[in-house]
DNA sequence: ATTGACTCCGTACTACGGTACGGATGTTAG
DNA sequence: CTAACATCCGTACCGTAGTACGGAGTCAAT
């Protein structure tokens, strides 16, 4: 909307983190150096659109280099549409699996959660760290 | 099945880490110290499936404090079931969260991955930290 | 009984992902 | 104009999660 100057201290703001945290990933090549509008830097919405996801990908998991790759998959300048294709893939794949296994420690938990509604204290003897070794189910 | 002993080399083996990880891991009170039979402690299942769950938690994003905290939700002595399942529902609240973010970030990269079917280089257009900013949707 | 592999334990070092600091320069409100 | 505040940039420091090292003890096989 207010097309005002996002100068490194609001985009830092805006992507609910800190300056030197934005400078850490310029360093890094996971953000742009912006071209200078006199001596001080000038951002956009995309440049806190990106640091939002970075964050978001390395709560899901992912370290900044694989943040990177991810970012740069279509990016890369004289990358053919296969090799894309490929690397795309193989990221779903991954997500896949993450998503697979938060499921099995989400049923482990919830098995968990029903056990202590029961009367006893039994809900003591469920082992959390089972849920990657057995096939559980939950009846409740 | 067969009941030999294992040591700390075989543990670290079975569960695909080093030996000094897995002492770090006592050293953190992450796994118990296991009572020694002569001067060499022996392991079993259980810590072995331990150490895997502790690595499968941190590739989905949960730091070694937050992984203590799930191994020990059922297994603290004085704590009421009700805050035991006050916490593990929010931990399961966690859990889906993560799981939406994947599942976000999954149909912006199958998106891209579409794009790449197509004739032209227009997949080059896709801004994958656009994910968590829009809602997406794939129609391929 | 000795050799070689493994264990124990403490301490040091490493990589990753920031965070803090400090001096110089730039920008803006009064 | 100038005081206050922000930016720029380099360098130093920090917590987390291991990884390496080295000396002493242990165990099992030859």
């Amino acid at each position: 909307m207010c097309m005002e100057k996002i100068t490194i201290g609001k985009l830092a703001e805006m992507a609910g983190v800190g300056v030197e945290t934005v400078r850490f990933y310029q360093r890094k090549e996971l953000l742009r150096e912006p071209e200078a509008s006199g001596s001080v830097r000038t951002y956009n919405e995309e440049d806190a659109q990106r640091i939002i996801f970075i964050k978001k990908a390395q709560e899901l998991g992912f370290s900044l280099a694989e943040v990177k790759e991810l970012l740069e998959l279509n990016t890369k300048p004289r990358v053919t549409c296969g090799t894309v294709k490929k690397k795309t893939i193989d990221k779903i794949a991954e997500i896949d699996q993450k998503i697979a296994d938060l499921q099995k420690m989400r049923v482990s938990l919830v098995k968990l959660s029903c056990a202590c509604d029961s009367k006893h204290d039994n809900y003591k003897q469920y082992k959390v760290q089972e849920c990657f070794a057995i096939g559980l189910n939950c009846d409740c």
